[in-house]
RNA sequence: AGGCCCAUAGCCAAGCGGUAAGGCAACGGACUUUGACUCCGUCAUUUCGGUUGUUCGAAUCAACCUGGGCCUGCCA
């Protein structure tokens, strides 16, 4: 098992002991407005791993304070995608469920003289609040008493203004560098449904407000959160500070995830998923959580990628392949290796008994006996991948099968290449072969050493099936405007082939022995782009 | 440009004043019932974005420079 990044972990030493506190409590604030995805991934592993190392807790916090983004068909999802990656939540929790307490605080800090409603229009606010290289100035409305703000306040959450006419400012400091410092807004009125306050609220409390607010009634003792909330760190202070919190929890900034080639915006995958280009926020092509475990993905693999690639105080994009070596590590010991071709060409084994068909052990993972063998058709007649065969070896790195050469059928016997049928097109179509019955797997023979092993499916027996070469979702600098059509050409490519006939569970992940296809399972009920199945060994074709 | 943050190999990332960990990728080789796996080896010394300085000693401290990121929502 991996462990959590060193950035953090020292930054948590350093800290607890200067608070002489011996355990943490963690939190995971999600916005219930997507689906959760691999980005996601750091700051869900980050949190629950952290908390378990310091034997402390992690509260699954849902950040549902702007009812106009939100709704609860997330909450469900996210939920179950927690649970997958293998965490359990200290406690389930809705920022909105404080929005009592959050009110009362927001008295309290009217009746301190630091908040006040302002009348300014949101382009006037934005006027007021100058710029990045010239400072604001006060609103006229700013030296309101502490009564007038007390009964406004009141009657903004009462109902009688409308949507805009009124918000609840801090009164902090409008010459501030930090634009986030210059009396930054806390509370606005918005009449909308909330999903699970119904029409209780009419105000709402800005994330800058509720979030320490949130955090410090948890007893959250650290608040991860990404960079971008590095200029806000002085005003989550104030805010503990001033509202005079018990607990003061310490907010700790470190940088996102991304993968190359893959995009991850919400809104790009939102337009994936409400333009039907996939068939949903789990479809296999995308970065989610609930994609990523349809594609095969293991929890287990995830959690080791996250942790492997460290954090810091930088946004890193880490290659894909890492992910895929996490996956190949955790699938390798414990999965069945079963054939497949994907893009089959015919081959006769001509010295071999026409008709017969005979079943061969095959070891379903050389490297877990535990997993047993099982048995595998072989015959006369026998598919193989098109690109394990060419009319001449052109290197000698080369390891398949050419014209003159002998070679292993994995599990099966070696064979040797004579002779070409075309079709009128002067396509390849069939490859006639001899094998030789000595040379049976598991049998020691080595008197000959062959051109390589090829895995093969018997004619009579393979399963037809379909399969999709998958390509990342595009890189997300590519242009916005080819977005979504690159997605759509590119991504995807079927192609029709054969699986073994065996007993294996459809619904089992195996390890297949080509590198970037999934099979898709056309059987299924539910719809017809069922990926039941991992890919994951490493690429057997080199150029 | 005002403020803040960041800079270690193709990609992540340790290191926090004592002479550059580790992983991914890549490349050699051995082994092999997949070219996978495993094993062995290579992969930052005009070296830590650059330049000056402090120091017996600097990736680590300081100053300046360069490059990148974030901030002017009644989003989070």
């Amino acid at each position: 098992m991996a462990e959590i990044s060193n950035f953090i972990k020292t930054v948590m030493a350093n800290d607890l002991e200067s608070k002489k506190v011996n355990t943490i409590i963690t939190r995971f604030p999600p916005e219930p407005n997507a689906y959760l995805h691999i980005g996601h991934a750091r700051a869900l592993v980050t949190n629950f791993e952290l908390a378990k190392s310091f034997n402390g807790k992690t509260n699954l916090r849902f950040d549902d304070t702007n009812p106009s983004k939100e709704d609860a068909s997330f909450v469900d999802a996210i939920i179950n995608d927690i649970k997958w990656l293998g965490y359990e939540p200290n406690q389930v929790l809705y920022g909105s469920d404080y929005f009592e307490e959050t009110y009362e605080l927001a008295i309290k800090l009217i009746k301190k003289g630091l908040a006040y409603v302002c009348d300014l229009s949101q382009q006037e606010i934005s006027e007021y609040r100058g710029t990045l290289n010239t400072p604001g100035k006060h609103s006229p409305y700013r030296n309101r008493s502490v009564d007038e703000n007390l009964k406004l306040f009141t009657e903004m959450r009462e109902g009688k203004f409308n949507e805009g006419e009124k918000v609840l400012r801090a009164k902090i400091d409008m010459s501030s560098p930090n634009i986030n410092m210059r009396d930054p807004v806390f509370y606005r009125i918005m009449k909308i449904h909330h999903h699970r306050q119904g029409d209780k609220w009419c105000i709402f409390p800005m994330y800058d407000f509720a979030h320490p607010i949130q955090d410090a009634i948890e007893g959250i003792t650290h608040s991860l959160c990404s960079l971008e909330y590095d200029n806000h760190r002085p005003l989550y202070d104030w805010v503990v500070r001033e509202c005079e919190m018990k607990n003061v929890p310490q907010q700790i900034e470190f940088g996102r995830l991304n993968i190359n080639n893959t995009i991850m915006s919400k809104r790009y995958l939102r337009q994936l998923v409400e333009g039907n280009i996939v068939k949903g926020y789990d479809d296999p092509r995308m970065p989610t959580l609930a994609g990523l475990r349809r594609r095969g993905f293991t929890a287990s693999s995830i959690r080791e990628f996250i942790l492997a690639t460290g954090l810091s105080r930088v946004n890193s994009t880490v290659d894909s392949d890492m992910l895929e070596h996490f996956l190949r590590e955790d699938l390798k010991l414990s999965t069945n290796r079963i054939m497949a071709v994907t893009d089959p060409i015919k081959l006769v084994i001509t010295n071999y008994e026409e008709g017969k068909i005979e079943y061969l052990d095959a070891v379903n993972n050389n490297e877990n006996e535990e997993l047993g063998n099982r048995k595998i058709a072989f015959s006369r007649d026998l598919y193989i991948e098109r690109d394990d065969f060419v009319l001449e070896k052109p290197n000698k790195h080369y390891k398949r099968l050419a014209l003159g050469l002998e070679v292993r059928l994995y599990h099966a016997y070696f064979i040797k290449a004579n002779e070409v049928k075309y079709d009128e097109s002067g396509n390849i179509t069939e490859v006639l072969c001899t094998y030789d019955p000595q040379t049976l797997s598991g049998t020691g023979f080595n008197e000959r050493k062959p051109n390589g092993t090829i895995g093969f499916v018997e004619a009579n027996t393979a399963k037809k099936a379909l399969f999709n070469k998958f390509s990342p979702l595009l890189d997300s600098d590519d242009a916005e405007v080819h977005f979504l059509d690159r997605i759509n050409k590119d991504s995807w490519e079927e192609c029709h082939g054969f699986v073994e006939n065996g007993e294996y569970n459809p619904y089992e992940r195996f390890q297949f022995i080509r590198d970037g296809y999934y099979v898709v399972d056309q059987d299924s009920k539910k719809d017809n782009l069922v990926f039941n199945r991992i890919v994951s060994l490493k690429s057997s074709i080199k150029k």
